[in-house]
This record gives structure tokens, sequence and C-alpha cells, in this order.
DNA sequence: GTCTATAAGAAGATAGAC
DNA sequence: GTCTATCTTCTTATAGAC
């Protein structure tokens, strides 16, 4: 049973999350996220001690999603190749948001690289989930570790420019072809 | 013979564009600039009549700048090929930088694409010029007009998330070996 | 053209009643 | 736990003296 608390604290958790994504988290002010969570500016404080905590929350919040997909992907496919297909999978089943907002890891980790170091540290710890479990897959794909890890970073540079230049001039139809490119290319290796 | 407010808005403009780059344009507020140019506040209003019309004359600053480049490397380079290479040395040239801020242009865009539409087709004019010329070679390369336009925009995916992914990683080697392998891709066109 | 002073508003954060 | 009122600081922007 959760305590009402508990509660309020996830709705507005959940709020920012949208919120940063959509508008950026400096751009996004305390009002803002009170006003689309319907909790008044100074009930806030009780929850959290300052904006940065709540980008901390937010990001504790997002780590677990997306540990809990990764788990799911490795329930459901048992082929390393598939996973990394699976993974590039998003920026199709992403395509309108990654469009109009960009990728929510990348936006934020370019956002708060420039004045912000100890959020950008917080931030990159998403990319580190993905970093890893992509590692680990092509490891499987009998990769040594060293090419394993620079092939990873080369998918997920891959992924972030597909989306940074579809949300740059607004096209879909590009992202769908750059993320079958990459599905070929996985397929080649 | 330029007048001395000549002097002084290009002093403005150029200082401008250092810390909207470095800290981001929603995170410099005109007391940066103005500190940072040693012009008092008051003074900016005499040659800018908002903070938008900074960025607008940064940003046209910058196509200049950026036409040039491309002009000059015309100049120096009669094969199409080797034009395709000299874009992407960019990231040699520029790593330290890169690691450091993002590409310019990319994390321009991805922060005002969020809620700045306006400024945020400003800040696509600079896409447009590579995007223009590097599909004007693709096509010296027998390319079709679709294949070039393709290419082009693979190109510049290649090139941002390179750049993005070495900043967000910090990694300067990376960004090397990137730009080797997209130089490759070039090679093998 | 240059600069000071300051208005007007929004930001993050706090105090304290309920 | 909830909410109002408010403080402080910083922002963009203006007025007007020099």
């Amino acid at each position: 049973m959760k305590s009402k608390g508990e509660t309020v604290r996830k709705h507005i958790v959940g709020t920012a999350h949208q919120l940063f994504y959509r508008r950026g988290f400096n751009q996004t002010s305390f009002s803002d996220i009170a006003a689309a969570a319907n909790v008044p500016k100074g009930n806030f404080y009780y929850y959290f001690k300052c904006k940065n905590d709540i980008l901390a929350a937010v990001v504790e919040h997002r780590l677990q999603a997306i540990q809990a997909q990764l788990q799911l992907w490795d329930d459901e496919l048992s082929d390393a190749r598939d996973c990394l297909r699976r993974f590039v999978d998003m920026l199709h089943r992403e395509h309108a948001v990654i469009v109009r907002y960009g990728c929510p890891m990348g936006s934020l980790n370019l956002e708060l690289c420039k004045t912000q170091p100890e959020l950008h540290a917080h931030a990159t710890r998403m990319f580190d989930l993905y970093r890893d479990w992509l590692e680990r897959h092509f490891e499987q794909l009998r990769y040594t570790r060293d090419d394993a890890a620079d092939l990873t970073l080369h998918l997920l540079a891959a992924t972030q420019g597909a989306a940074l230049i579809a949300n740059t001039y607004k096209d879909a139809q590009f992202l769908q072809r750059e993320a079958d490119r990459i599905q070929q290319w996985i397929d080649s290796l």
C-alpha cells in the first residue's frame, strides 16, 4: 500500500519528466511543473529541496524504466543480434516525439554538458545503461571486449546522429531510412 | 572605413557567439554578454532591440563564415571526394571544443527546437549551407539528386552522432576513430 | 553613441498558517 | 501533508542624462 505522499511524489516526477523532455530542463520552471501537475508551488519543497533534486528523481525514475525495458528484451529475445535490432527499433517506435523534441537522453546531455557538469554526470548514467547492455550483446557476437566497446559507441553515435538530423529537419522518413540502414549494418556483422 | 558603432557591434556579436556556444543560448543572459564584452548593459539596446536579435546577428555572422569556408575548400580542392573528406576533417580539427561543448550547430538546434521554433528555423540555416554544399559534391560523384540528398543527411547524421557521443563521454579518441570511419566510408563510395 | 539607474516581471526558494 | 503569501535574486527591457 502506497502512502498518499508517495503517489503525489511520483505524479510530480512524471510530470517533470515530460516537461524536461519537451521544454528542456533549464527552460522548465518550478511554476510550470506545479501548474502541469496541479500541485501548488509551495508544496513542492515538501517533496524536493531544490530543482536539481527533481531532475535527480526524474533520472532515477528513467533509469529504472530503462533497466526494466532491457530486462524485458533479454527475457523476450534469445539472439544477441535480435537484441541489438530491438534497440534500434526505438527509432521507429518513437519517431514522432524524436522528430519533435529529439532524443531525451541526447538533448539532456547536450544541454547539461555546457554549464552543469554535476547534472550532466547524472544524465550520462542513462547512456551507461544502454552502453553496458549493448556491449554485452556485442561480446555475445564473439567480439573482443575492446571491439565490443567501440562498436557500442559507434551504434550509439549512429542512433543519436539519426535522431538529431531527423529532429533538425523534422524528417521522420529520414529517421526510418537511417534506422533501416543501421539494422542492415547489424545484420552484416 | 568602419564606423565606431560597427566595430562595437561586431565585438558584441563575436562575444555572444562564444557564450551561446559555451553556455547555451537560454543560459546566457544579457549581463553575461555585457560583462564578457565590456559593454554596459544599457548600451546593448542601441545595437539590438532584444535578445533574439543578438542570436539573429550571431547566426548571420556564422552563415557568412561558413560560406567563406566552403568557398575556400572549393577553391583549394578540385576533387569532390576531397571536399567531402575536408568536411569530416572538422571533427579532427575541432575535437577539443566538440568534446567539451558539443557541435555548435547541433546543440543550438536541439536547444531551440523545443520551445522556440522561430529561432530554431534560424539555426537550421547553418545546417542548410553544409547540406546544399555536400549535396552538390555527392552529385559530382555521379549520384542522382535523391541519392545525393540521402547520402548528405546520412553524412550529417554520422558527424553529429560522433560529436554527441564524444561529448557525452568526453572521449576525444572515439571522435578521432569515428571520423576515420566516416572518411573510409567516403573513400568506399 | 555611451552609460547609469531603474522599472517590471519571472525565477527559485522560504515561512508559517492550516 | 497541504497551501498561501512572500522574499530575494536575476532576468529582459526602458528612460533619460551625458
